[in-house]
DNA sequence: TAAAATCATGAATAGAAATTCATTATTCAA
DNA sequence: TTGAATAATGAATTTCTATTCATGATTTTA
């Protein structure tokens, strides 16, 4: 796995006009990498599973990793994009923490092949960790943002530790995230958004 | 891999007496799990850094997957013990949680490569999740118990969605660490263990 | 001490799966 | 319509590494 494998063959085309056969393998390596994880799934289950032959996932994609890498920009970006519009939305500081996480908890329930493999796949990528657009990254970035413009209104605490009230903000979520799906994602996510900021919010002290 | 994974051949002395060989053996495959992730890890690295030959690596485990899971048990227990020990040792709820949280940040960052595997590893044992003794799962009964404490103490809020509230507690801690260990583990880990606990416990509302 | 038992070795084996590429099918342009 | 260009195929190749096991070393026992 290198960085080159960020750059395919001769398939700048196809990934512009999002060729059919080209987003059907990366859904089909979506359902197959969450199913198995990204070691134990082969090229002939990910194949099978878009119906063709293994040597024309050579055509769209340099190799195995480049699958995996690609899918998870391709959900990076969509998803964040989505949670920057939430995010853009809200009127207050609270508000967009609010549409934040509901935004965050329902395109996790909506997809969740794509829980399942952000919750373990993107850490063995530690050599490119950096230069994928990392979720993590971007989404504490816009924390961030959310609690500046809180202290600046003045409806969340001056004194704030702000990195660490991030991480704790993002490592709630996801671990909220996490046991849904190892929960087999019985119950509905979104509706714990409320409940979750309440707890950032206030916390747990009576 | 599979649940008779946990049953090793002949080596039930070994065990018990931890054997200088066999601990040696479990350390360096930590460490070399840590670098290179379980599955890029091979048994010549883990055996080269024991200083023993491959096949001795047969003795004393029955194969790689055997590794980890042995690994992982050893340090779930070790690590739960003191945790428990930590609890027991406070006054009260509040005093409980902070001894908790600080006890965890401090194992964690005394053994780095434990942080790393537990980190990501974890993940990938699906089919035996439940068979392992799970941190996860000691911890949040760890922190139930506290919360309930706490609730009858009236230092905790009766209203509490304790299920989330142990999530957000947990995803708060682990991710901490989590960016702590991406960060080059360079700053001091456990004295930010009060800070978060004052989060969790009043959270960010000004 | 010497035979037996145990432990360790690492080259050879075996199996799995990623990747290639000669061949075939399809599409496109004139 | 037809030849060229492009796309797809999947069997064969290559690579990689977990695991085995015949051999040798060491320890134990009597």
């Amino acid at each position: 796995m290198n960085i080159n494998s960020l750059f395919k063959k001769g398939n700048f085309d196809l990934q512009k006009t999002k060729s059919e056969k080209y987003n059907n393998i990366l859904n089909s390596a979506g359902h197959v990498f969450a199913e198995y994880g990204f070691h134990k799934a082969t090229i002939s289950q990910i194949a099978s599973q878009a119906g063709v032959a293994d040597g024309t996932l050579y055509l769209y994609f340099k190799n195995k990793d480049d699958i995996l890498l690609q899918y998870l920009n391709f959900k990076s970006d969509s998803v964040f994009s989505r949670m920057r519009a939430a995010v853009e939305a809200g009127k207050n500081a609270e508000d967009k923490l609010r549409r934040l996480i509901r935004c965050h908890l329902s395109e996790f329930q909506n997809d969740k092949d794509m829980a399942v493999i952000f919750r373990s796949e993107v850490r063995h990528f530690r050599d490119i960790e950096t230069q994928i657009k990392d979720i993590s990254k971007m989404y504490l970035e816009l924390l961030s943002e959310i609690i500046e413009q809180g202290q600046i209104e003045g409806t969340m605490r001056q004194d704030l530790f702000a990195a660490l009230a991030k991480r704790y903000i993002l490592g709630g979520v996801e671990n909220v995230i996490s046991s849904w799906v190892f929960a087999g994602s019985r119950y509905d996510l979104e509706s714990l958004a409320d409940p979750l900021v309440d707890l950032f919010l206030t916390g747990i002290r009576g």
